[in-house]
RNA sequence: GGGGCAGUGGCGGAAUUGGCAUACGCAGCGGACUUAAAAUCCGCGGGGGAAACCCAUGUGGGUUCAAGUCCCACCUGCCCUACCA
């Protein structure tokens, strides 16, 4: 090892021109980040006279260690709100947890710690290693979702929303997961095999009695995209999730009178309704089924109950189902149907029932055939020659047609089929024209501890009562044993849940079920902006001046998650009057995941994980940032490399050297003696360069963003070792390097800039403004082209005419031997870039 | 089954409005410095060919003076969704 110190001695010696110290990153990040701290750099206040701009990265979740994904998410919106900054804008750019969850408890049961002390450890630790990262948070607006400051006013929105009509309480079959032992939201419960968000466990059904928000009421304006600058991408998504789709509600009636209403996107094919099938749960099954068949029907019933969501929708499973023996009758003619149960019918969309229409439907078909049903075709496709037969049909017809045996209606063409059908059941009064949603009810209700517990109390004599918001916050117990049993913990604990009712002062107890923590997540964006605020959940003046955020950046996974919930969440409080605008984040940009160096996703398990901390203590957090930004499209997301992050290093390096360079003081005299031609190229590249970072920025293509700084790097290196520029030129060149990497990589970016003398700090300078005229070029390379192939290239004035480009052209020899002595048929200009000879 | 995104050197990627394909970097090769190595610096770098040139952006067509970029079909990979009436 003393060869390695050996070896540094030689260094100094040997190379001349370097007569400072070597660039050590974790010193000077050091020492940055505590003077930015005591100097309050970062620290927002409401200017009325400024503008202002809400920059804002997705909350963490304290689960111990920053990773790499989170250096990932959070460095280049640091870039960007440092860039904003400089650009004049009033940036506020806070940061916090979401700290309640599933993992506290888990790691309690499994290694016997406190939840809260588990949960507060792994803040404190992830502070320390957020503050490595030297971004421009402003601490002093940190809010943490499970300080009882922060979940009073969580259970103070679920009253609002409650007192409202907004929040509700039912039974229903919900999903469970029986790992967590807890129910889950629909968006929480994913893949064809219907796991658990989180643990990956199938979920199981269980009717529960538990709590809901309305979000159901919003479909229609969750569609509306109008206001927002978001991604296609999570556009689509959360279209898909809403899933709208428009028909009509048609009334049957079972032969005992009762109504059986049904949900369909194609009432023009009434006529051909055939049979009817009810989901499993459908209230009407008891009452529909007769006796000779109710003992099939029980055993069906059961079975299809037992199953789990995995077997039931099974795709390639064969169409199973029981006949009720009894019978509806279609409104549209009067006829007779049998009624059906089958599970392919789902209780939860829709009305829970169908009409089967087998001629049109693949479903339906496909039920019709196996059990022998008749298939009645109601369209005919204009393009089909042959008549259409329920008995030789191979398929069912889902392409438009004429309406066919369809009584009043026969005849009408395929585009108002469903529009006259529509009107023709509206006039009779036995269907409407109705639009059903795929999106259900947000449940709320989970069955753990470490959440905000739902602020209700339940009294023999008033029943269901809401806490009275001078109680709140309704505190979590500390002294509290863990039992997975499904049910809430609370409900074990010896006396929590006995209270006094709020309205007849009688015995009651607590509702013991804690909130989604996506209730929480759905408000920070308020709370960063007056964490400590007593009287209300924000304070009104930050409010107003900082919302809503201007930009939002995180993960894609949340596009039907806490992005849809925060829309919602939004949309309550300005009907309920608590805030007045619609949406809560106007622009929204999503990052793309790093894999491992073996492509694959990162785990503990296949040994692939990067750690941040240990490379930051290699490289610095510069190098780590500006790698990190460089190696891939930001949105898109790459594999690590663990070679590439020593490129950035090396220009760190090289940057370190040309701005501390000793020579740079005799680096020629004066302008003067400074060539005009290599001075002209070199403030060419440093304005060019100012175009193409703002650019960048401003797009968030960080990528290109280093690689342009690389380029002047490397221009000025090459200006300062053939030293034809003069000190002033050169100077310029490096300060506006180091204003341009400020946003990318702060510390290095300061302690240069301090290191030419220049007054602190780098991050209070504004943002350089590119001279146009000196960006531009003087000469072009003109590529000269004959049809469409480069056959030559050219120097020329970048103002060159036409048609005097055009003649350059054609005096070419390598152009001219391609026309063999004839006149070109055609020739293109495009000015600044080619001429194009057609022969 | 349905929907979407992507495919460019050995690798990550660039090409902003249809106009020089491969910027920037990694890995590699050659050189300088060194007794030697590391570090650093300089240079080379898609494939074929002696050269003129030819061929290359997943494959095959098309539009155009000109296509990585637009259109059609297909292949591969990834993501979402899934009996949604």
């Amino acid at each position: 090892m003393g060869e390695i110190e050996f070896s540094r001695g030689i260094n100094w010696k040997d190379i001349g021109s370097v007569t400072t110290e070597k660039y050590v990153p974790r010193e000077i990040e050091l020492r940055w980040q505590q003077r930015w701290e005591v100097d309050k750099l970062y620290q927002s206040s409401v200017d009325v006279t400024r503008q202002k701009f809400y920059f804002l990265t997705m909350l963490p979740y304290p689960s111990g260690d920053l990773h790499i994904g989170h250096w990932y998410a959070m460095t280049p919106s640091d870039a960007r709100a440092r860039y904003l900054r400089m650009r004049g804008y009033n940036v506020v750019f806070p940061i916090g947890f979401d700290a309640f969850g599933l993992p506290a408890e888990n790691a309690a049961i499994k290694r016997n710690v406190h939840p809260k002390e588990w949960t507060y450890q792994n803040i404190e630790n992830m502070r320390g290693q957020l503050r490595t990262m030297g971004a421009m948070w402003d601490w002093e607006r940190e809010a943490v979702s499970c300080d009882p400051d922060y979940y009073r006013w969580s259970q103070w929105f679920f009253l609002q929303l409650y007192k409202h009509g907004m929040a509700y309480r039912k039974m229903s079959p919900v999903d469970f997961c029986p790992n967590c032992n807890t129910t889950l939201a629909r968006e929480q419960v994913w893949g064809d095999d219907r796991h658990c968000e989180r643990c990956e466990t199938a979920v199981v059904k269980k009717d529960l009695e538990q709590w809901f928000f309305k979000i159901t009421d919003y479909a229609d304006e969750l569609l509306d995209f109008s206001k927002l600058d978001w991604p296609e991408r999570v556009q689509r998504l959360q279209t898909n999730w809403v899933g709208r789709s428009e028909g009509a509600h048609v009334t049957f009636h079972t032969e005992s009178g009762d109504a059986l209403e049904v949900f369909t996107t194609r009432p023009d094919t009434l006529w051909g309704a055939t049979f009817m099938v009810i989901a499993p749960e459908h209230p009407l099954v008891e009452s529909v089924t007769t006796d000779r068949h109710r003992k099939a029907v029980e055993s069906y019933v059961a079975a299809a109950v037992r199953q789990t969501d995995i077997q039931r929708e099974a795709a390639d499973k064969e169409k199973t189902g029981v006949f009720t023996g009894g019978y509806a009758v279609n409104p549209v003619n009067a006829e007779r149907i049998p009624i059906w149960i089958a599970d392919y019918v789902l209780v939860t969309y829709g009305t829970g029932a169908i009409m089967a229409v087998p001629a049109h439907d693949e479903r339906d078909f496909a039920f019709a055939r196996h059990f022998g049903l008749e298939i009645r075709p109601v369209v005919q496709s204009e393009d089909e020659f042959f008549e259409a037969d329920g008995v030789t049909m191979m398929e069912p017809n889902m392409h438009p047609g004429m309406m066919i045996n369809s009584g009043p209606l026969t005849g009408t063409p395929a585009d108002q089929a469903v529009v006259r059908t529509i009107a023709w059941l509206e006039e009779r009064g036995c269907g409407k024209g109705a639009v059903n949603y795929r999106l259900r009810d947000w449940l709320i209700s989970r069955q753990r501890y470490w959440g905000a517990p739902i602020p209700i109390t339940y009294c023999t004599k008033c029943g269901a009562q809401p806490v009275p918001e001078s109680q709140l916050p309704v505190l979590l117990p500390d002294d509290i044993e863990w039992r997975p049993t499904g049910e809430s913990p609370l409900k074990y604990h010896p006396s929590w849940q006995h209270t006094a009712c709020p309205t007849c002062g009688g015995a009651a107890t607590r509702e013991t079920d804690t909130m989604d923590t996506f209730m929480c997540s759905s408000w920070y964006q308020y709370r960063y902006l007056s964490p400590d605020y007593q009287d209300g959940p924000w304070d009104l003046e930050e409010f107003s001046y900082w919302m809503p955020v201007d930009t939002y950046t995180g993960g894609i996974e949340h596009a039907t998650m806490h992005l849809i919930y925060t829309r919602y969440f939004t949309k309550a409080l300005r009907d309920i009057g608590i805030l007045d605008f619609d949406e809560p984040m106007l622009q929204l940009r999503n990052q793309g995941i790093i894999l491992g160096e073996d492509s694959e996703k990162m785990s503990k398990s296949r040994g692939n994980v990067v750690a941040p901390d240990s490379l930051v203590e290699k490289y610095g957090a510069d190098a780590v940032r500006s790698y990190l930004m460089f190696f891939a499209r930001w949105d898109q997301g790459a594999p690590w490399s663990g070679s590439g992050i020593e490129g950035v290093y090396r220009w760190l390096q090289r940057v370190w050297r040309i701005a501390n360079d000793k020579n740079i003081i005799n680096i020629n005299a004066s302008r003067a003696q400074a060539q005009d031609r290599p001075v002209r190229d070199l403030r060419r590249k440093v304005h060019q360069t100012i175009q193409q970072v703002t650019y960048d920025l401003e797009n968030f293509e960080f990528n290109t963003v280093i690689s342009a700084l690389m380029e002047l790097t490397n221009a000025l290196n090459t200006a300062r070792k053939d030293g034809m520029v003069g000190r002033e030129v050169y100077l310029e060149g490096v300060e506006t390097l180091l204003k341009l990497m400020a946003p990318v990589t702060p510390h290095i970016s300061e302690e240069l800039w301090e290191r030419l003398g220049r007054p602190y700090s780098v991050h209070q300078q504004s943002w350089p403004v590119a001279d146009a005229e000196a960006a531009a070029a003087e000469e072009i390379t003109l590529v000269l082209q004959v049809n469409g192939k480069v056959r030559d290239r050219i120097v020329v004035p970048a103002d060159i005419s036409a048609d005097l480009a055009q003649a350059r052209a054609l005096e070419s020899k390598h152009v001219q031997r391609y026309l063999d002595g004839q006149d070109p048929k055609k020739v293109i200009y495009v000015p600044g870039r080619l001429v194009n000879v057609v022969p």
